[in-house]
DNA sequence: GCCACACCATACGGTTGCGTACGGAAACAA
DNA sequence: TTGTTTCCGTACGCAACCGTATGGTGTGGC
């Protein structure tokens, strides 16, 4: 009883991942965890590399699909758009903030975890620069990349137990780089 | 023959945590890799724990005398230091980046370090807030946490394998961020 | 020369985690 | 019911690593 599904796996791992690091994903300990052996995990899977892979691909695709949800809500003006999805993606996501970190600290060591990284990075990056250069803003790459350093270092800052950036410094973030 | 001192199982410690993380940081790599057998660490160390709190420390000196010696070779009114600090400590540095962003992201899953990690970021932060300050824009402090999370987003950039933001958008940061 | 100590090698036990082999239980179909 | 597939438990070998016990080797003091 209590059968358990290959996503199950893959979150677990997510978790264990945010909570971690890649190091903390460990076969036995997931099994236990989820009130199972690793006989259940070696029949889902074929080695421990497997669900580390998984959770690549699954952030990969929740990060890619999270910017387009959030940018397909917001209406309106380029700046006010900006300032918007600046509010959205700088506020805390509580279990995805970790996910997200942990993946991007793992992208030092782990090539394909790096490969992944680099494309979201890619796809938020030039959609930032896109609004910039609505905004008719000069620079707009520079600009959209002294902004995306502030979100990973916010990612960054956070998962060292640091305190979020108030919502009144995300609007002079907006200011500043929107300024003429 | 080959004597080997703490500081060179320090040293070492700090080159495999740049690589790979505290979890790289094994006593029988470290001594393949000094020469040596594990009998030497476990005659300078009590415990693998040790070293890694000796890398805390070595870090949290290092960064702290780094930041010293980078002020000290400034000066001019406080926009110009402001520049001229922010062109240094945004250009890589070879084996420091790595050992940084390692140190801040174990800083999410170990308290020791996370506590080193905020005492550097408060010193840093406090310097560059002053100057901030001194310059006459509003807003000193917050400003000071954007251009400080830039930072950090900059090193978990490079560790990445992202490259490097180049001077005329470190340029461009300064003028955004002392714009009044 | 000889002693004391610092430094290191060797050998060992214990733990943890990966991966495999195999058997059994539950679910489902015929 | 019976056969088949899916899923999981149990047991094992294996390797890496931590920490300890103990002895050996070099070096400086006397």
């Amino acid at each position: 009883m209590a059968r358990i599904s290959s996503d199950d796996w893959v979150f677990a791992a997510l978790r264990a991942l945010a909570r971690g690091g890649p190091q903390a994903v460990r076969v036995e300990v997931l099994a236990r965890e989820l009130g199972v052996t690793k006989g259940s995990y070696y029949h889902h899977f074929g080695n421990r590399q497997d669900v580390l892979d998984a959770c690549v691909r699954s952030w990969e695709d929740l990060a890619t699909n999270e910017v387009i949800r959030q940018i397909d809500s917001i209406s309106g003006p380029p700046d006010e758009r900006l300032r918007r999805l600046a509010q959205l993606v700088f506020a805390p996501h509580g279990d995805n903030d970790g996910i997200e970190a942990a993946l991007r600290a793992w992208g030092g060591v782990d090539p394909s975890a790096a490969e992944a990284v680099e494309r979201v990075d890619e796809r938020r990056l030039s959609y930032v620069e896109g609004l910039l250069a609505a905004a008719g803003v000069p620079d707009p790459r520079a600009r959209a990349e002294l902004v995306y350093r502030a979100l990973i270092g916010e990612f960054a800052w956070r998962r060292a137990g640091g305190q979020p950036l108030p919502v009144s410094t995300i609007d002079l973030l907006c200011d500043l780089v929107l300024a003429r």
